[in-house]
DNA sequence: CTACAGTATAAAGAAAGTATCAAGATATAT
DNA sequence: ATATATCTTGATACTTTCTTTATACTGTAG
């Protein structure tokens, strides 16, 4: 599995160091930004699992990106401020933050709310679904349903139809499904595709030997297609 | 729609008080315990959506409430407490409280982070009770019914089980079933997952060679299904 | 039409993964 | 302390999946 991002908004540079060699060699990657603006491109570019954000930034008040960041995202935002102010940690309560946290704190301590929090994230985690047409693929379930009906392949088959469905009308080259099914080493074993395409015309098609899904585009790779 | 209950333990009769007073205004229904057997038995008798814990209870270790009340409960638990004690605060984190609030502290804060927690719980089940067709595991009372006739299982099958539960209709991958019922470290032991999935089998199964609940999913995991 | 390069398919053997039993070790209860 | 229950470990038979080989098919160029 991918690592955790952790987007760390804070101005001192001192302190987003400090954070970001504790988080890192707790297993997160961490995204730094020392400023509003800073913070919105990166949030987008590189959307991160949690947040962690200073209050007092140069450009405008933390707040204000706590409010952008909720209209679009749900991932659990915790705010860190000196300030010990009662209104200050209503407000960003409300607004959508999932803890305050104020300065000077134990890396520990914040460790141990950031797990907090995303452990109660992972239960709302939604069925991640990919579809082409009459198929879909349950990414969370692990699971293949054809007309509603599931179908049983192996990991092999499983991970190769992946591949299709996240990029479905693209045509993948053999060097690539290889590269990415088999792993490197393996570009040249042409005829491993071939079989496992066949495997999964077979339980997926409707007339394997007229495949209508996945496509032979010969001389290059494969390409799966949806109306 | 029904007021939201918030269980109050705390032995302190005059913090209950103030609590109950302020919450209730807030338009939450309060349920008060002093100590952990009381917290037990009034958590069971009328299921929170809520708890605030004291951790320093007359008859015992308030973390222990909060153990044994995670073993069926998923409810936003929000720990008060007059320590300001770092390892205090990781401990009760980590074994599954949502929060950790120092004493004194504003009740307009309280009812912020209350209101925090509430948010993220928003869509969780309430349940205690786990079915799967004639098969029935009620957390509470730590029992497993098969066609209304109690099976017994050991305490690791008891885990196992209820993972399976809690997840059907999603592979589990061996890891994370490793993980979750023989804790880190044991990720390599895919041998203990076979001795047990086939234990269960024998005693859930109608015909434990031909198993209809608990499926191998082979080289990835294993996964209930109930139709 | 034939040759040829690329492709499809079936089916064998090899490798990897799984089920099951049962004995020894450890923990728990009486 | 002893008995009981549970967990861990090892051995063996079994099943599924992957790899490899063999053969047949397809379409295009000459």
């Amino acid at each position: 599995m991918t690592k955790q991002k952790i987007l760390v908004i804070d101005d001192d540079k001192a302190i987003r160091r400090l954070l970001t060699l504790s988080l890192q060699s707790s297993g997160f990657e961490i995204i730094e930004a020392s400023n509003i603006q800073e913070a919105i491109k990166k949030s987008i570019s590189n959307i991160p699992d949690v947040v962690l954000l200073d209050l007092g930034l140069p450009d405008g008040n933390g707040l204000d990106f706590l409010k952008s960041f909720r209209e679009w995202s749900s991932a659990p935002l915790i705010v860190i401020s000196a300030q010990n102010q009662e209104d200050k940690k209503i407000e960003s309560l409300e607004l959508g933050a999932d803890d305050y946290l104020i300065k000077p704190f134990s890396t520990n301590e914040l460790l141990a709310r950031i797990r907090a929090v995303l452990r109660r994230c992972e239960n709302i985690q939604v069925t991640h679904l990919l579809e082409c047409n009459e198929l879909a693929m349950d990414l969370i379930a692990r699971t293949i349903m054809l007309e509603n009906i599931e179908i049983k392949v192996t990991p092999t088959e499983y991970d190769l139809l992946k591949l299709f469905m996240k990029n479905s009308g693209k045509v993948l080259t053999h060097n690539f499904l290889l590269k990415e099914v088999w792993g490197i080493g393996y570009q040249n074993e042409v005829h491993y595709l071939r079989v496992f395409v066949n495997q999964l015309r077979q339980k997926i098609e409707k007339d394997p030997s007229r495949p209508k899904k996945i496509l032979t585009e010969t001389g290059i790779g494969y390409r799966m297609v949806c109306s």
